[in-house]
DNA sequence: GTTAAATGTATTATCAATGATACAGCTTTC
DNA sequence: GAAAGCTGTATCATTGATAATACATTTAAC
């Protein structure tokens, strides 16, 4: 399932209802490939709304690679939406980089400045209050196409000698180590967010589009946080994949993550 | 980070971006808790729409608890939007089963019936064309509000004798286990969608709404699909947290999953 | 070929969202 | 209490989305 919405949507609430409901019926599989819809007349009438608008929706559909419409013969549910291969974070890696099949990504750092440190950010990396964090923003891309956008924020009493240069080459993670950080674990948090306007234009998205977020707090041995990081991933280039085994061992069977890296993945 | 998009969203198109701005910066904590927003007219230059527009997104987003208004006072950031502590699925229990603080849910069943498999599920599940499955629809709910909404899919033959009262009691890999299928692995995928009409108004979110999806494949021992399931999480009350911890053998240091239950979430 | 059914295109009318403006009422500050 | 700044409310003009309709064009079936 990966309706993120695509890359244009109708602008009118009506016609973005139709748009929504025929997305979701084809993630969904209700609608199957190659499947023929209904025609616009009837769709119209099903929906209550115009013949025009149920054709903006088509339009934007078929604009993202869910539709094929051709005149005089109908349209039909594309067999699979322009999907290349998404990047997938899976348990082997186990942070967001990706499964490498000899693609690379570039990385695009947005802008970098010293700053008070956001409440949030404060609290999760346990700062004194006004202490002031490297704000990094990247995106990451692939093919051209940017794929995530990064938030990034580190003390400042961490981050000297962090050059701009080297935010767009390394990880953090391993900037942080260059620089005699000892790290020890990490806590990440996924979910799903709307993109904004800002995150919208930086991922080539419209506003209003799904994303994945990741949000992840980096502490050192000595439990001092050291980066808070939030990430937003599109939906149709990123998936977080796990295999699950379930074992049987004393009482009771139950889950746990098989971490052999995963076979091919068709999907 | 949590900007499901809220119960409530303008209409309109431009009111929604600046809705959508906005939101985005509480979420991001450029806007801190508390701190006081720009006049509505000073909204209405920078964004370039007028003041009706702008107070058509400020009112939303009060609406939905992340702005606290007051004529003659101002606009502020409400210190904590309303976020009942979210469930969360985490390492040691690695199925969507949230962890339980002494709260429980309910599960709802939406519809179950047997049709012919759409085509994904049977690619999933490796199974003969039109070969028919058991889907059923449900909901889980915890204090009344519903979080997640789960659609399944199982072989035919294999769901015999699976009542409505076992689907809307037990969760489905129990049933399966009852009924003697010897569940062996499972793959997870994790991405995030947009709420279509339907999901929508289950989970009581308007249409658009950005959902967490995951989709999960389980296979028993003979590698044959058991169980295809497609979920969809509320993201402002479903979370998926994991521990890592960086560990040095041998050969470089890097992440391992921390299978040790979480402390306390305070978040 | 003819026909039926579908999408493509255009026109005009209607309605909802937005814009511009004015003013009333509440809060804070001095 | 006066002033400044803000939100709340109303009005009317304007713009954009939707509706209704008609007709052209393409495709598939017979």
């Amino acid at each position: 399932m990966q309706m993120g919405g695509g890359a244009r949507m109708p602008a009118g609430a009506k016609s973005r209802r139709v748009y929504l409901s025929l997305l979701e019926q084809i993630s969904a599989g209700r609608l199957e490939p190659r499947q023929k819809l209904p025609g616009e007349e009837q769709l119209a009438e099903d929906y209550g709304v115009s013949r025009v608008t149920v054709r903006r929706a088509l339009d934007a559909l078929a604009e993202n690679g869910f539709l094929s419409r051709r005149a005089g013969s109908g349209t039909r549910v594309r067999p699979r939406p322009s999907a290349p291969q998404p990047v997938t974070m899976d348990f082997s890696t186990l942070l967001p980089q990706l499964v490498e099949i000899g693609r690379s990504t570039e990385v695009r750092l947005l802008s970098s400045r010293m700053d008070a440190a956001p409440e949030h950010v404060a609290r999760a990396l346990d700062l004194a209050p006004g202490e002031t964090v490297q704000i990094a923003q990247r995106t990451r891309s692939i093919g051209g196409t940017a794929y995530s956008h990064l938030t990034t924020y580190v003390p400042s009493r961490i981050a000297v000698g962090i050059s701009d240069e080297d935010l767009s080459r390394e990880p953090l993670h391993v900037l942080l180590e260059r620089n005699g950080v000892q790290i020890a674990d990490a806590r990440q948090s996924v979910s799903a967010t709307l993109a904004g306007p800002e995150v919208a234009s930086a991922l080539g998205l419209p506003e209003g589009a799904a994303l994945l977020s990741l949000d992840r707090v980096v502490r050192d041995t000595e439990g001092r946080g050291v980066e808070f990081l939030t990430g937003l991933y599109r939906p149709d280039m990123f998936r977080l994949d796990m295999s699950l085994a379930r074992v049987d061992h004393g009482q009771g069977r139950h889950w746990e993550p098989a971490i052999t890296p995963l076979k091919d993945t068709p999907r």
